[in-house]
DNA sequence: TCACTCATGTAAGATGTTACATGATTCG
DNA sequence: CGAATCATGTAACATCTTACATGAGTGA
């Protein structure tokens, strides 16, 4: 459901294939959602089953045909009923705290080289989310609420550097 | 595979039934794990299947039966695997921003609404683990490292605290 | 008497991951 | 000449969610 409503949310800003979107998953909508191009693909396909969205084929000049999926009037009914609805709850999953949970059963080495690791993928995401920061514009409202949205990815961030300082501290 | 050594490191601490363990998923890991009953079983019933766990029935006085699953040494063992091996990576997935990402499609009414439930659904969290800090000994390695993923998910939850300051002042 | 806790599970469907499969163009 | 990019999809499997189904004991 939320996977299908942010594609539909991505096609009500500009006609799109399954391949663009997965760039936007990769890069714009990547700090709250992710999908691979085999859940894109099976959305993609259902959406226009439901009216939602139409395919247009356009012939690639120097590429292979594009599938062009453009939201429907009934598509953007739906994104705007998702959005006014009830929301889902967020549940936390997050393998790396569960290992840190059973790290006892690691000796010091090991836990020193689990907190490395993820400190080194805060610190890269953390860079890469800073770059689109700075490139980004918002001159009205729906882009002030997208940038916000990297805001918050930001201080999370940040928040979890900070905390692995004091782990790394006490478990040095 | 991350639920699964979750459960087993839980059976490590002590022999449970699923329905002890789901109690442990809505209380002490639930801040970085959640699953419910069908997976629960589900699992439990691969573990033995696989000669990670064993069940031993226990009569139940005032109650139903009781399913007491006890981790092997061949449990143990694929446990302590699972900690030394390669990190799985995380991936954020979460509603509630892409609303907010969307959020151009909502009056100030909605969106104020949006906000007012995040927060109130992260105050009740953050209530709620704030108990679970002051109530939580400890004394040696094991246990601080579990206080330390608890401390995690309280400086993410008043980060996303002063993040929700910071954006309903911006779009009330 | 009614709601809650303890305790078990099954079935069906939705969602997410990994591997398989193809082929042209562009850039170093 | 080889790697990356553009572009499409399928198949199989793993995981997660929701609804169905049962029944005894405890406390207000």
């Amino acid at each position: 459901m939320v996977l299908s409503r942010i594609i539909l949310g991505l096609l009500a800003i500009a006609p799109m294939t399954g391949y663009d979107l997965k760039r936007h998953f990769d890069s714009t909508v990547g700090h709250f959602w992710s999908a691979d191009r085999a859940q894109i693909y099976r959305t993609l396909a259902r959406l226009v089953a439901d009216g939602h969205a139409e395919v247009e084929k356009v012939p690639g000049e120097r590429a292979p045909d594009r599938q062009e999926h453009r939201i429907t009037a009934a598509g953007r009914a739906a994104l705007a009923e998702w959005l006014a609805g009830e929301p889902e709850r967020h549940v936390e999953r997050d393998p790396f705290l569960a290992r840190v949970f059973f790290g006892d059963g690691l000796d010091d080495d090991g836990l020193r080289s689990l907190l490395a690791r993820r400190r080194e993928e805060v610190r890269a995401r953390l860079e890469r989310f800073e770059g689109m920061r700075s490139e980004a514009a918002a001159p009205d409202r729906a882009a002030r609420l997208r940038l916000a949205t990297l805001d918050n990815g930001l201080a999370h961030l940040r928040t979890e550097l900070a905390w692995l300082d004091e782990v790394e501290e006490e478990f040095a």
